[in-house]
RNA sequence: GGGCGUAUAGCUCAGCGGUAGAGCACCUGCCUUACAAGCAGGGGGUCACAGGUUCGAUCCCUGUUGCGCCCACCA
């Protein structure tokens, strides 16, 4: 039974000698160097068949911003269920993507850069972006150095992320990696698009498009955001032959040249009797239709409309079902077109438009109301107002509503019978939390139109699309060329369609690229696609699709998670994934969501340096899916503390020479007792784990950790010094590491980098390719009453206590030892005086009296040699 | 206005139809040969409010209020 003395095959495998000074400094960077040289993390494609395989979709970040607390938090969450599964004997497909196409990089390119896109400009070769970026002067420069600039920045930034998923310690294959601005994320976007448009689900409209006037791009439903914006309502006159003046209110009158009706409830008495005849517009006297529609509302503003092309979405459902003109002001830009609108015909009118044209939104307001003051139109003093205005989430002005042709997904925003069966398939996944099921539903339910994809912008996907020219130079849209799937990713700005030439390009008869790009989310709401190979690597999309889990917070369920079943259901009949486990946000200490933008975020990197990466994936671990909760640095000390615990415990029970060896096979009471103990936890951690509630899995692994080191190391140690025997320290060697040795294993998703450092010392391999703790081991299926360990605890316990109130130190020997308790616990006690005599020092006997009740704790009364004397 | 969540110690959060829990913070002690970045002990709560069900409610039901998120509100 002395194994202590003779080399073992652990002795031999050593790789690292046990410090004396164990510390947390170094191991993020001494281990994510050796993970990656042994490929720990690697997908094997070798395995067998998809139910091997455990296979995630995790969020590709943006990486135009910085990652935040936030960030690292929600990715922790699927590093720790990517952990648990590959311990499992799952072989985890787990990779990593960066969002670098769109919007958001142009916009951090511009402004790191200093220059801004312009398609006209010639490219320059080796082209040099100014030394000082000057955001009021940005340099023109051609669509593809602004390109070239894009992939350059988003490089640099992608290394940074990187490095901080690798600090983090995510086990991601990073051979996986994929970008969405690259080849593959391009061929797959294409592909997807047009086998969406082959069956019909893509498809191109001219039509009322909510427009960013600073981006001069289409924005799609789920990137518009409501926000409170001052303004002022107006009451304005519209006249009429032999009657007094109709009063509307407004918050626009700049749009009073775009008016094409009035507009009142039908059951509105008021009005009734205007219905079917015409008014004329205040200043530019055109004739206005009133009629009447369900959707007015008779207790807004004076309870008549003035419907423009466009307003509002209420403007466009009544230009759509009333089948009004169309009398498009507002250009692109946000200014008042140039050109006189041949509806206003008075020499009046013609004159006030000449003062609006040409000018923004804001200004044409304020000349619009002076023409009306002028006139005598306008009632009283325009009265301020808070009101809602739609707004894309990353602008700063109000949108407008803009007629243009654009491309669409079919989403159930137009089509109920549709809605239903992408309501149906989010009920098909496992939520987690199950509420969140809700914000799905709640989402679909609420969508008014189809998705717009397409994008008036740069860096993006293309749409593997041309149209040809007629005659005359003008482009057919109702006749696309498109690009056949073999020669994807295409660039139709670059390259001719099959059976044409560059030279036709732009030419009478020739064709022409189609000239957006797509959103992002047409590109990210294909990442299972993308990561699993689809369409090019069959073997692995049959391995890993559809994936098992996707992560992400609760703001993009509406997005990401949505546009995904989207692509599944049109693509692949199926959920993209079976189970999603959804993030709550990191809050400011105000309880704000802490996002970068409102820049009240803090970075991981210094809380990296301050408490280790295994403190920050502690705190996260903490961190309940769905539930949000305040950033508080106070408790990463927390985590911070049971990884330096982790690294004491471990250089105690190793340093006392034991090994992990016939641990089933210990002598005394309280070394089965404590791990019969031990085998309750290694199943309440696995069925928390298993259930996704990763939380209650670091709880109950954690709390036993600690009883195990604060009452049975202190109960045993005196014994494993060899106290009362080489047999009996043997005893409680054997369970020390085995004890050890499962509570490693139980921590490591949690602790990757303390874990794997004190695995080191004695074992071989990883620890995180070790098997994760299975109930029916040997060394855990030890039979015998866990209560022993706790009964004993509680007796050290009282002894401590009198110690504490005494206020004198531990070491101080105590004479007699009384506990007084039910007999069922005072014999669980009985089974381990010896070692609590050891723990406690007492000298002299420790006598159990019965206290004749069923139940109640045990009660301690110690004679302190100390405190008798003094 | 609609949906969802949430309310328990100073803070962050567990919990449960039957004596209210943990960690942090605070207080009192202790150099104890794994750990002073440690250890031991202690104080601290009308379980948001009002009703109801029950022998009994922090827990279940109804309502109210506060907070958070999503959606809708643009005349």
């Amino acid at each position: 039974m002395t194994t202590s003395e003779q080399p073992t095959p652990t002795d031999l495998h050593r790789r690292a000698a046990i410090p004396d000074r164990p510390g947390l400094e170094g191991l993020e960077a001494k281990w994510r160097e050796i993970w990656e040289e042994r490929g720990v993390y690697r997908f094997d494609r070798a395995v067998a068949d998809r139910s091997a395989v455990y296979a995630i979709d995790t969020p590709p970040p943006t990486v135009s911003g910085t990652l935040h607390v936030g960030s690292v938090c929600s990715y922790t969450h699927t590093d720790l269920i990517a952990r648990f599964q590959r311990m499992r004997g799952k072989e985890v497909f787990y990779p990593m993507g960066w969002d670098d196409n769109g919007l958001p990089t142009e916009r951090r390119v511009q402004n790191f850069f200093g220059v801004r896109c312009d398609p006209a400009m010639p490219y320059v070769e080796d082209f040099v972006p100014p030394e000082k970026p000057d955001p009021k002067n940005q340099v023109p420069v051609s669509r593809r150095n602004f390109i070239e600039l894009c992939h350059r920045l988003t490089e640099e930034d992608e290394k940074l992320f990187e490095d901080v998923w690798r600090t983090l310690g995510l086990s991601v294959d990073w051979s996986l990696l994929y970008t969405t601005i690259g080849d593959h994320a391009r061929a797959t976007s294409q592909r997807a698009f047009l086998r969406n448009f082959a069956r019909g689900e893509a498809y191109q409209a001219e039509a009322p498009t909510v427009w960013d006037v600073t981006f001069q791009t289409a924005v799609a439903q789920a990137e518009q955001e409501a926000r409170d914006h001052p303004g002022h309502f107006h009451r304005v006159a519209f006249h009429r032959d032999g009657g007094d003046p109709i009063y509307i209110e407004t918050t626009r009158p700049e749009l009073i040249a775009s008016c094409v009706a009035l507009i009142a409830h039908p059951d509105d008495q008021r009005y009734e009797s205007l219905f079917g005849t015409t008014v004329r517009s205040p200043v530019f006297g055109v004739e206005i239709p009133v009629r009447s529609h369900p959707a007015a509302e008779p207790d807004k503003g004076s309870g008549i409309a003035m419907c423009c092309t466009f307003g509002d979405v209420t403007d466009v459902q009544w230009w759509r079902e009333l089948d009004l003109p169309m009398r498009t002001l507002i250009s692109r830009n946000g200014r008042f077109q140039r050109e006189l609108p041949d509806w206003i015909t008075s020499d009046d009118g013609k004159q006030v438009y000449e003062e609006l044209a040409g000018k923004t939104v804001f200004s044409a307001r304020k000349a619009m109301v002076e023409a009306l003051k002028a006139a005598g139109d306008l009632d009283g003093e325009p009265t301020p107002t808070q009101r809602k205005a739609l707004f894309y989430e990353n602008g700063d002005k109000p949108l407008e509503i803009v007629s243009s042709r654009q491309w669409y997904i079919k989403n159930g925003g137009r089509d109920p019978e549709l809605r239903g069966q992408l309501v149906a398939r989010g009920a098909e996944i496992d939520w987690t939390p199950d509420h969140m099921r809700h914000r799905y539903i709640n989402w679909v339910d609420g969508l008014n139109s189809d998705w717009l994809i397409s994008r008036q912008r740069y860096f993006g996907v293309a749409f593997p699309v041309w149209y040809p020219l007629d005659d005359s130079g003008e482009p057919d849209y109702s006749q696309p060329i498109l690009a056949d799937e073999s020669r994807l990713p295409v660039d139709p700005a670059s390259e001719a369609p099959e059976g044409h030439d560059e030279a036709q390009r732009g030419q009478p008869g020739g064709f022409m690229a189609d000239p957006d790009v797509m959103d992002t989310w047409a590109t990210s709401s294909l990442t299972p696609q993308i990561a699993a190979g689809w369409e090019v690597d069959q073997k692995l999309f049959d391995q890993t699709f559809p994936m098992d889990l996707c992560t992400q917070a609760h703001e993009i369920i509406r997005t990401w998670l949505f546009s995904r079943v989207v692509r599944s259901h049109f693509e692949h009949g199926t959920t993209p994934w079976s189970h999603a486990m959804i993030s709550g946000f990191i809050l400011d200490p105000d309880r704000k969501k802490m996002s970068k933008s409102k820049g009240n975020a803090t970075t991981p990197a210094g809380l990296f340096d301050k408490y280790g990466a295994d403190a920050v994936r502690w705190r996260a671990a903490m961190l309940r899916p769905g539930l949000d909760s305040p950033f508080d640095e106070a408790q990463m000390k927390v985590g911070r503390r049971l990884a330096m615990k982790v690294l004491n415990a471990s250089r105690f029970v190793l340093g006392l020479g034991a090994v992990e060896s016939d641990a089933w096979k210990t002598s005394e009471p309280i070394d089965k007792a404590m791990l019969r103990a031990l085998r309750q936890t290694v199943d309440a951690t696995t069925e928390a784990f298993a259930a996704y509630d990763y939380t209650t899995a670091l709880e109950t692994a954690e709390r036993f950790f600690w009883t195990f080191c604060d009452d049975y190391v202190e109960l045993v140690k005196e014994r494993a010094y060899g106290s009362r025997g080489e047999q009996e320290a043997a005893s409680a060697k054997a369970a020390l590491a085995a004890a050890l040795s499962v509570q490693l294993r139980l921590l490591a998703p949690f602790l990757p980098f303390v874990t794997e450092e004190v695995w080191s010392w004695w074992q071989e391999g990883s620890i995180h390719l070790s098997a994760w703790p299975v109930p029916d081991d040997d060394i855990t299926a030890v039979p015998h009453d866990p209560d022993v360990l706790f009964a004993a605890a509680e007796v050290l316990a009282g002894i401590r206590g009198a110690k504490s109130t005494a206020k004198v130190s531990m070491r101080t020997e105590v004479s007699t030892v009384r506990v007084s308790g039910p007999k069922t616990r005072l014999e669980l006690v009985s089974r381990a005086l010896d070692d609590i005599r050891a723990a406690g020092r007492v000298t002299g006997e420790i006598e159990l009296v019965d206290s004749e009740l069923d139940t109640g704790d045990l009660l301690v009364d110690s004679e302190l040699v100390a405190a008798a004397s003094a």
